[in-house]
RNA sequence: UCCCUGGUAGCUCAGCUGGUUAGAGCACAUGACUGUUAAUCAUGGGGUCGCUGGUUCAAGUCCAGCCCGGGGAGCCA
């Protein structure tokens, strides 16, 4: 049997006679058999004859049937291929109903075949994306084995909480109904969070006071439903004060116990329903409520977000051996959401659901709490302050609710970690393996990238001119391949944000200023507009990165005197973002348990981790790449979904 | 999770401001043709208009809630 790879390339097998089985793309003119059989995106034509193959078994080489032809390779009389087989034997080894079999051979929608992932692989553009991540994959392999790093096999389950990458996937063996529990009491005792609580409500009010956007009336009405008496708040338009006593007010809901929540939770519904204009009051609580929530969330009051609060609560449950079992991090799990109830979503006792027990992990099938890993990187870094050079490749995964055309529940992600490297050898890593990983699908996916090159040309046509992209996929990756990427600090960053037209006309939706998270809409303007190549900014603000990354002191790279740096680095790629992010790593044990305890990491709980700094600590760095993103690249596909064989996402983990 | 947008035949979609029997192309079936390239031509079958409730003489069309998809945002790789 030969594949219809060869059979098409290898040109000494004209006049023989060879075997092919595949599955039947189209049969035209009840004499053409296009057959594929997946070694290549080219079909080969199958010629059958009418007096060989009777009408019963002609009317059996429906689309995907799979089909066993032997022929002679022959020139092709027709124009659409070099050779093509005349068929002397045919047999269907699997029948396939036309009328069932549900993909067809026309364009389908990508969000239809994604519906259909266990059969899309049959498709001319599955087919080649999973043709081209297998060139990834194993470029990855071939590159950091020339260099001389050793694939490392990091844990997928993990019992430490302490890695820093977002929320994680509990593994348990105990019944998730009733799990054994070590209690602390009765019931908890809230003024032990009267600290917190204090801190929580000062942030709010500060906010209320200073610069509350949102425009309302009658504020004290709405209060008095709940025994919340205030006095009537001063009203102006356009930026509003809140009267001082009206602040009092929300102060109040802001502290209102769970036993009290429960009781106005349950009063709310009649107390609408008796009186319908409260609906208009209720519209305007929420958009203060709301809007204030969501700026709570994105850190956007100042030095104090939910993170900050989530921490400390954190801290508070596990002195006290309380159980912090709901928080604002994972928003689906409010008792009550923003939108029905607003001045209870507020409420700190809302957000903050503490129980007076503790799950008995010791009774767990690991003797501890453990999660999937969302990061083979701490383990990495053991590997490599021994190994030398290391990297890890495999499956991880993150249980936030994200759901965007770059996010997956799971994914592969690609760790090199490299002792006696630091930040610019870590770009010089980085940069060369997108490169080498590109040279690579140019060499070996030719087929399937003009398949591809030609599919996105014919997507893009239907976009209007000014969305159009400049470079064809081909081109593109050319583009990236011989040209080096941009490096820049994040200083220069945020300078040629200030100086952008987009910035100063305004149309940014998020400010710039030197120390905020880079938003999307800023990446892409760096990347897309100014730049036009991928870009790798270094030297960002401390406080928005993960606590192992090394600070940077003057005379460092990226250091700035506007506020403390760290020697991270983040790869930017047009389209999708940040493809890569790594970092030199914090070796200076001091520095480190010092940024441990500023961030709020649990120092007891990576004691394995800080013994590499106690013992021979070294310089060093790596960094992670998301197998997924890289692949959205070389294949032009917009969702990250179509380049994983079987996406997992919030509410879907279908096949 | 938030904002925007969509859900009509197996697939892609049309259906204007509510008004008779809901359409087209492809696919499928039957027949014709036989060197085709998503073959072509003729004929035919195929619909709980996402679900639930409401407004109306009348709802695919208007309203509310829910479910699912897509785009954007946050989280990040």
């Amino acid at each position: 049997m030969h594949s219809i790879k060869h059979v098409l390339d290898d040109s000494a097998l004209t006049n023989t006679t060879v075997t092919v089985a595949g599955w039947v793309r189209t049969f035209r003119n009840d004499r053409f058999i296009a057959l594929n059989d997946g070694s290549t995106i080219r079909n080969l034509q199958c010629v059958i004859h009418q007096e060989q193959v009777d009408a019963v078994t002609r009317a059996r080489f429906t689309t995907s049937a799979a089909v066993k032809c032997t022929g002679t390779i022959v020139e092709s009389k027709g124009s659409g291929q070099r050779v093509e087989m005349q068929v002397t034997a045919v047999e269907v080894l699997g029948d396939s109903d036309a009328e069932a079999y549900p993909i067809q051979p026309k364009k389908h929608s990508l969000e239809f075949l994604r519906e259909k992932a266990h059969l899309r692989f049959r498709t001319n553009t599955y087919s080649a994306i999973f043709r081209m991540r297998h060139q990834v994959s194993f470029g990855i392999h071939e590159y950091f084995d020339s260099l001389g790093y050793n694939y490392f096999h990091s844990p997928i389950i993990t019992a430490s909480d302490a890695e820093g990458a977002g929320e994680m996937f509990q593994v348990t063996t105990l019944p998730v109904e009733k799990p054994p529990v070590i209690s602390a009491g009765e019931s908890v005792d809230y003024s032990k969070f009267e600290g917190i609580l204090n801190e929580y409500w000062e942030t709010i009010r500060a906010f209320i006071e200073n610069d509350n956007p949102i425009q309302y009336y009658s504020l004290s009405s709405f209060l008095a439903e709940f025994d919340i008496p205030s006095s009537v708040p001063n009203i102006h338009t356009g930026a509003i004060k809140i009267h001082p006593e009206g602040v009092q007010s929300i102060e109040r809901l802001v502290k209102l116990t769970p036993d009290l929540l429960e009781k106005y939770h349950k009063s709310f519904g009649a107390w609408k329903e008796q009186d319908p204009s409260k609906n208009e009051q209720t519209a305007i609580m929420r958009k203060l409520l709301v809007g204030l929530y969501e700026r709570l969330r994105d850190g956007r009051l100042g030095n104090k977000d939910l993170g900050y609060f989530k921490s400390q609560v954190e801290g508070i449950c596990r002195l006290q051996g309380y159980q912090l079992r709901r928080s604002i991090g994972t928003d689906y799990m409010r008792m009550y959401s923003a939108d029905d109830i607003p001045p209870f979503a507020l409420s700190f006792f809302n957000i903050f659901e503490v129980l007076p027990n503790l799950v008995d992990y010791k009774k767990d099938f690991f003797g501890a709490e453990s999660r999937l890993t969302v990061s083979g990187q701490l383990q990495a870094e053991l590997a490599a302050t021994a190994l030398g050079k290391v990297y890890t490749f495999g499956p991880t995964f993150r249980a936030e609710n994200s759901n965007t055309a770059r996010h997956l529940a799971e994914f592969w992600m690609i760790e090199p970690e490299c002792a006696f490297m630091d930040l610019h050898g870590d770009m010089d890593l980085a940069e060369g393996l997108c490169k080498h990983l590109i040279a690579r699908v140019l060499k070996n996916s030719t087929d399937d990238l003009q398949f591809l090159d030609a599919r996105l040309k014919e997507e893009e046509a239907t976009k209007p001119k000014e969305q159009r992209a400049e470079l064809g996929l081909i081109d593109r990756l050319k583009f990236v391949l011989e040209n080096p990427f941009e490096r820049i600090t994040y200083s220069d960053a945020i300078e040629i944000l200030l100086r952008s037209k987009p910035h100063q006309k305004k149309q940014f939706q998020f400010p710039v200023e030197w120390g905020i998270d880079l938003q999307s809409e800023h990446e892409r303007y760096l990347v897309e507009k100014h730049f036009k190549k991928p870009v790798i900014v270094t030297g960002y603000p401390g406080k928005i990165k993960a606590f192992y990354m090394r600070t940077n002191a003057p005379g460092d790279f990226g250091y700035s005197d506007k506020g403390t740096t760290v020697a991270a680095m983040d790869v930017l790629f047009p389209g999708i973002g940040e493809i890569i992010g790594g970092s030199q790593r914090e070796e200076r044990l001091d520095v480190l348990e010092a940024r441990m305890k500023e961030m709020h990491v649990p120092a007891d709980e990576l004691w394995w981790y800080l013994d590499t700094r106690r013992f021979g600590t070294v310089p060093h760095a790596g960094f992670g790449m998301g197998l997924e993103r890289f692949v959205l690249f070389v294949t032009g596909m917009g969702n990250i979904r179509d380049v994983i064989p079987f996406p997992r996402t919030p509410k879907s983990a279908e096949f």
